[in-house]
DNA sequence: TGAATTACTGACACTGCGTCAGTAAAGTCG
DNA sequence: CGACTTTACTGACGCAGTGTCAGTAATTCA
C-alpha cells in the first residue's frame, strides 16, 4: 500500500527498505536476547536498544511498543516451530506416527528455545479484546493456524493410511492436541522442581503425556503399529 | 510462629489480629475486583487501595508487592477450585466418572471465575527461580498439590472399582490430566473468537477435550459404563 | 493519665515507558 | 557540485506507577 509510491525511479529505495528490514530483525534479535535473560515483564526497552546499539527512541520507530516486540518474537517462534513440526512429520512413516513425532518435536522445540515457548505461553494466555484485521496480533494468529495445519495434515494422512480413526472435525482434534501438549510442556517446565520432589523426571512426564494424549486417535479395532516399547 | 508471643495477657491482641486478617481479606477482595476489570498487568495498586478504602502505602504493609497480592489470589483460587472438585467427585458414581466430573468441574470453575483461572494461568506460566520454604509461592504450590490429590483419590477409586486401568504413578497421571485440561480451557477461553471463525463452539471443543483426554484411562477390555450420549 | 505500641498516610525517590522537537545523514535534482 | 527534500536517528521530556520512609493518628497498656 505505502510501498509502491511512484514506482521508485532508482533502486536505492529498495536497498534502503532492505536495510530497514535488516535493522528490524536486528532489533528482534536484541529483544530475544534481553527477554531470554530477564523475562518479558522485567525486560527493559533500554536494554534492547543498547543491545541493538541504537537509541531507545529508535526502537519505537520500528515497533509501536513493547507488546509489539513480543508479538514479533511470537511470530518468529511460530515460524520456526512450524518448520520443526513439518520436518518431524516428514520423517514419520504413518499418520499416527506423525502425530507422535509432532508432539515430541514440540517438546524438543520448547527445550531448545525456552524463550520461544515462553513467548507462545504468554500469547496463549493473553485474551485479546478484539483482533483487528491488519494487526500484528492477527499475523501471529495466522502463523498459529499454519502450525495447526501441520497437525491436520497428519491426521488426514492417518485417516488415509488407516492408522488413525475417522475424525469429523480435524481442527477440533488438532486444537485439542495442541492444548494438551502445550499444557503438559508448561507443567513440565515450570513445575520441574516439583516433579523432582515427587520422584518424576520432566522427560518421563512428557513421554507419558504424549502417549496418553495420542492414544485416543487409534482406530477401535486394530491398534496402530508404531507404538514403540 | 509469630502468633504466640507472650501468651497475650489480654484478648485484645486476638481481636486485633482478627481485624488484621479481615482487612487482609478485604484487600484481596479489592484486588480481585480490580484485577478482574483491568487484568493483572495493567491493574494499579492505587485502584486496589482506593477500592479497599485505604491508602496505597497501607497495602504494602499487608502485601510485600503486587506479585504477592497476585499469589494471594491464586491461593484463594486453588482453595475454591479444590472445593468444587471435591464436590463434583463426590457426586459421581465411579472412579472413572469422577475423573470426568472433575474435568467438567474445572471447566465450570474457569467459566464461573475467569479471574481465578487467569490467575492460575499466570502462576502456571511463571517459572520461579527458587521456591523458598516459607514463601507465599510455596503455599500456593501446596494448595496446588491439594487439588491434585482430589484427582489422585478419584484415580485410586477407579482402580478399586474397576472403571480405571491399573496406574503405576497416579501423580503422573493426575498432572497429565491437569495439564491437558488447563491447556484446553486456556485455548477455549483465549481462542474463543477463532473457534467461532472455524465453526466450533467453545463448549463443543471442551466437551471433546474431556472425552478425548479421559479415554485412555479405561481398562483395555471393558469400557466403563458412565460414558454418556 | 502518659508511655508504648501499632495502624496508617502523604510525600518522595526512582524506574521505565512512550513522545516529540530537533539534528544528522542520505537521496534527489538542477 | 550545492540547494532542497526526505528519511534516520537521538536527547530530553512528561507521565504513570511502584515501593519506601519519616512522621502522625489511633489503640493498648500500666
Amino acid at each position: 500500500m505505502s510501498r509502491a509510491r511512484t514506482a521508485s525511479r532508482s533502486h536505492s529505495r529498495q536497498r534502503r527498505d532492505d536495510e530497514k528490514e535488516l535493522r528490524r530483525e536486528a532489533i528482534i534479535d536484541a529483544a530475544e536476547a534481553v527477554f531470554a535473560r530477564a523475562g518479558f515483564e522485567t525486560a527493559k526497552m533500554e536494554d534492547v536498544a543498547r543491545r541493538a546499539r541504537i537509541s531507545r527512541a529508535l526502537v519505537y520507530l520500528y515497533f509501536k511498543n513493547k507488546a509489539e516486540l513480543q508479538l514479533a518474537v511470537c511470530r518468529r517462534a511460530l515460524n520456526i516451530l512450524r518448520e520443526r513440526l513439518v520436518a518431524a512429520a516428514a520423517a514419520a512413516p504413518s499418520g499416527y506416527a506423525q502425530i507422535g513425532a509432532i508432539g515430541r518435536a514440540y517438546i524438543a522445540f520448547a527445550d531448545e528455545f525456552p524463550l520461544y515457548f515462553a513467548a507462545l505461553s504468554r500469547f496463549e494466555a493473553h485474551r485479546p479484546e478484539s483482533v483487528a484485521p491488519g494487526s500484528t496480533e492477527r499475523a501471529v494468529l495466522e502463523a498459529g493456524v499454519a502450525v495447526h495445519e501441520v497437525t491436520i495434515a497428519a491426521l488426514r494422512q492417518g485417516m488415509r493410511d488407516g492408522t488413525i480413526r475417522r475424525i469429523d472435525k480435524p481442527m477440533l482434534v488438532a486444537l485439542t492436541l495442541w492444548g494438551f501438549t502445550h499444557g503438559a510442556i508448561q507443567i513440565a517446565q515450570t513445575k520441574a522442581a516439583f516433579l523432582e520432589e515427587v520422584g518424576l523426571s520432566a522427560d518421563e512426564f512428557l513421554g507419558h503425556a504424549i502417549r496418553f494424549g495420542t492414544g485416543g486417535l487409534q482406530p477401535a479395532a486394530a491398534p496402530a503399529k508404531g507404538k514403540r516399547k
